[in-house]
DNA sequence: TAGATTGTTAATCGATTAACAATC
DNA sequence: TAGATTGTTAATCGATTAACAATC
């Protein structure tokens, strides 16, 4: 749990934010000014109750009985929340099509990232750049987050490099590390992991599947 | 929740069955035969209660106090329960990297799912092959879905495209949608979603390095 | 005013963790 | 036997939802 002035919000919260944003932009473009949280609550699909609490958990103002929340103005609150102004640098280590998916996401520098750097083991690929970030020889990682600062580190190697990246992720000061190969990281206790499991992912989806469609005969 | 068994395995736990099966592939791949709920918890930080649990919930026969758990055994359950050996199959709307990353990501017929088609609306890459797998143009999403009897489809279009896409595939008679456009996704009360927002977890991890780092100071 | 909506406290729900007797 | 480990019941924890008075 995260402290923003003086209000806490979850990290169950904090991944809600994305689509309070893309509801409130809709809104927005329609020129509306103001929302209530039972409506964005049934745009998303959500109880209003814990809409209303998001709301107010980021929100500078107080919402107004009767006319609800300023749209530009939560959309300001929460941008600033997510840090979508002022970009952190990350490197991304792997530089397969997942990295590049990842680089061209929807331009990721809108949200809270900038992935300055790319490496990988395949000297093909070393020299290369994908939509115009450099691809370096994984052997200067530790060295190049140390002398940039770096903080965030993304892993789109494969499962049996992956602790080897992260090692050296660590070993460069880099204090979060964004993991998409499908293993377990050991880390050292400081260190943050978002682990991103396509695998476990699939595993939820395809036995829910299976589920409804024993209910169905 | 879902039932196995007359056993219960919450999506939580699904979410950790690809952990435990890296685990257990490393310990039999050094010949080990047997693990303790309290071992596999150590190796991945987890609680060793958990883990009892979890395996219990799995296993198609009981642990044995003070030797463990079988590992082959423990194995062939969770690839059954994932359907590891029974793929479903599904097709992929959006032929870009990230689709392509998808369809190459390690081996995905293991993981209980088989792409068999891709489609686009960019007339560029239809007829084209990503890994052997043909690219549709996506007029023929609904009819495809509907004559092969699809019922997974996933979701790597633009945000701008995605409720399209998915209202096509609900039109086709899919059941399942794994979500990768970074927006909420209106669908009848009978159909599964399940959503990999990307800038949600980026989101978390962002806020959570500030305050890390706050902390530090 | 009446009613939609807010903010807040209390109840519920589900998952995790602790405690502990049973057993190989 | 002693001790590691299991299985299970109870306690804890955190998040969601319900209830309701306050207010524009």
């Amino acid at each position: 749990m995260y402290k923003e002035n003086n209000k806490t919000i979850t990290a169950q919260a904090l991944r809600r934010m994305p689509y309070y944003i893309q509801q409130l932009r809709i809104l927005q473009s329609e020129k509306i000014e103001t929302v209530s949280a039972p409506k964005i609550a049934e745009r998303l699909n959500l109880n209003e109750v814990q809409v209303r609490k998001d709301f107010a958990a980021v929100s500078s103002t107080k919402g107004k009985p009767k006319a609800g929340f300023s749209i530009s103005e939560l959309l300001a609150n929460m941008e600033e929340l997510l840090g979508y102004h002022n970009s952190d640098e990350a490197i991304i280590v792997g530089a397969g099509s997942l990295a590049q998916a990842i680089i061209s996401y929807e331009g990721f520098q809108n949200y809270g990232i900038k992935i300055v750097t790319a490496f990988d083991v395949n000297p093909q690929c070393i020299g290369t750049e994908i939509n115009g970030i450099k691809v370096l020889t994984a052997d200067k990682i530790s060295d190049l987050c140390r002398r940039m600062k770096i903080h965030i580190g993304i892993i789109t190697a494969p499962a049996h490099q992956a602790q080897v990246v992260c090692d050296q992720l660590v070993a460069g000061g880099v204090l979060a590390i964004w993991n998409f190969a499908p293993v377990h990281l050991s880390v050292p206790e400081h260190i943050l992991v978002q682990n991103e499991n396509l695998a476990a992912s699939l595993a939820v989806l395809s036995k829910q599947l299976k589920q409804a469609m024993k209910k169905l005969n």
